[in-house]
DNA sequence: TTCTCTACTGTGAACGCTCACAGAAGCATG
DNA sequence: CATGCTTCTGTGAGCGTTCACAGTAGAGAA
């Protein structure tokens, strides 16, 4: 490490530099920075050395002018900002990502489409080639970004299965439908019998495969299904209250809930205890993510963990994959019930 | 708009496809697009209509590759990954900056360093200069990072005001004592006589300064300072709910606590319930920051408002300025009193 | 007329990198 | 000895901009 680093703002050594001063080629500094095939150990070593001495860091402009590759990703999130705010799954995910990408030594370019025109914004920026490959947040089906970037050909990559797609889109997803059927399994297990269910919005996979993990279950177990133990919220905190208001007065009766998310549960667990039921000797709540709500709920939440480190990591795999010019892939991933105070 | 841009993937259009599109050359092109000095109304005129034509954008690797700037920002995070998870004024700042550098079409850069190998790899990404400047978000004081990448002369401009650094930092805060001024003498009006506080970290501005508006509040109203009714905790949940317990040991006669933070209001919120005292009839409390949390509180918090929307345009008004050239400076915003249910 | 000044325009030269190609060296094979 | 193959290296070109500079044209002043 010399001195322009720490100094003055000195201008910063190019490959130039780094070739005269390891005593070889540009041409051969470029194919140690790139991975080092076909230079001999003497040179990578020469080369080496002189990167450290004179505190060379590539300059990414010019690479990304030949090479077209921008080496960076943007992370995408089309819900309203009132759903970034309250849900830390976000948190967990967006924070995954950064750490899977920085392996890579690239890049996260946040971008929240909260409004239809930031929508347009970032499409445009999107397909203007500024990143490579795009990681998509979007609970909603039917969701017209998806299918814009895909059809522009931006290597894509989205978190939850996307429904009613045209052209086919990468997607990691848990096993939502597992997870419910363990949920509802545990709650059975526990002795209940009127176990009721707040869905999330029925225009989201995970909305339906949860409800329909929750059927299969009460048909196995040779419960009838009765549609006054069934609501649905929005994943919003406020509509699980709502819901659990809903519910009680449509069955008071139940010993048991099945939220879709824990953010809503958090909502249940206020509405159940306002009205008098204790959780979980009276009711017993089972949430659905284990997002860090799960832990900040009275009483802690039982709940199905979606295994977020997983996710993001995938995520990033399936993208760079994509953008290395494999085809979009389809990746599904377990769940685990997370026993706590809540049943 | 031409079919280039929804086939497949062509050459995109270049400054050179312009200038011959608008018959006048490169350079006619470039003024128009870094703001139009110098060039005939015609010229003008002749050059958007191309810029539509072909669907140019501006390649921002070659842009940047002459100019030495690399047109976005960075947007670092230095706190324990459990608190980006459970705080949501984080979420909100973030997307205040987001949108303030959309106006100017800026790519925001996220930056999440909770370990200390991420800070370094992000310190030596940002001092080699690929982002022009950063935003940073850090609580404590005697954060190295600030002062590492001052003396890189990286353009920097905090939220909240960084204590003890040698070299001048840029900042933006709200105001901290005022806020608390307010809120003490809130309880006070209400005919509270016995107000508790739980601090922030006392290593943090914000903790501080809080906590030397409610013992001014104090002393003006002739109110002797009762070290038994203050305690301090982290801004976490998890803090607030132990402070308060703490509190309640100590000082089992308080009628109010003010809390510095409103996630830590929620803690104090369940603790306080768990004992038996009703809110606001036994004990009235107050929150600061009037983030998400305190609407998802129950009851709702009474709260100071730190104006997050004037935070973040103001940080990034004030980073594009010393990009610029400009001295670093000091904004100082006012807060204010957001009264709900919890008083 | 001639000169100067202003408003505008075009042109070459970078910026720092990668890529394709050409060539050199070493070694085995015919 | 020539030939081919593999491994390694250097070189020129070019990526798409901006910037500095050298113009040109027209208006006004001397």
């Amino acid at each position: 490490m010399t001195m322009n680093a720490a100094g003055g703002r000195r201008r910063p050594p190019t490959i130039h530099d780094v070739a005269r001063e390891a005593g070889v080629s540009r041409g051969t500094v470029s194919r140690v920075l790139n991975g080092g095939h076909y230079v001999s150990p003497a040179a990578q070593e020469a080369v080496n050395a002189a990167i450290r001495r004179t505190g060379y860091v590539v300059n990414r402009h010019a690479r990304s002018l030949i090479t077209g590759r921008s080496d960076s990703i943007g992370f995408l999130l089309t819900e309203p900002q009132e759903r970034f705010f309250e849900d830390p799954n976000f948190n967990v995910l967006l924070r995954g990502c950064t750490q899977a990408l920085a392996a890579h030594d690239i890049p996260l370019l946040l971008m929240l489409a909260g409004t239809e025109d930031e929508r347009r914004r970032i499409t445009r920026y999107i397909t203007a080639g500024h990143v490579d490959g795009v990681l998509l947040v979007s609970s909603h089906s039917g969701d017209p970004v998806a299918e814009q970037l895909r059809g522009a050909g931006v290597p894509l990559v989205a978190c939850g299965k996307p429904i009613g797609l045209a052209s086919k889109v990468s997607y990691v997803a848990a096993d939502d439908r597992d997870g419910a059927r363990d949920m509802v399994r545990h709650l059975l297990s526990l002795g209940r019998q009127r176990v009721g269910m707040v869905t999330g919005p029925l225009d989201t996979p995970g909305g339906v495969e949860r409800l329909a993990g929750y059927k299969e279950v009460l048909a196995d177990s040779g419960l009838e299904f009765d549609e006054r133990l069934v609501v649905s919220g929005d994943y919003s905190r406020a509509s699980g209250e709502a819901g659990a208001e809903r519910l009680l007065g449509q069955a008071p009766d139940l010993d048991a809930v099945f939220v879709a998310s824990d953010l809503m549960a958090q909502g249940v667990l206020a509405a159940l205890q306002r009205a008098g039921r204790r959780v979980p000797q009276d009711v017993a709540v089972g949430g659905f993510d284990d997002s860090p709500a799960a832990l900040g709920a009275v009483p802690e939440l039982t709940t199905i963990r979606q295994p977020w480190d997983r996710i993001s990591t995938e995520m990033v795999r399936v993208l760079l994959a994509q953008i290395g010019g494999e085809d979009p892939a389809a990746v599904i991933l377990p769940t685990e019930l997370v026993k706590r105070e809540s049943t």
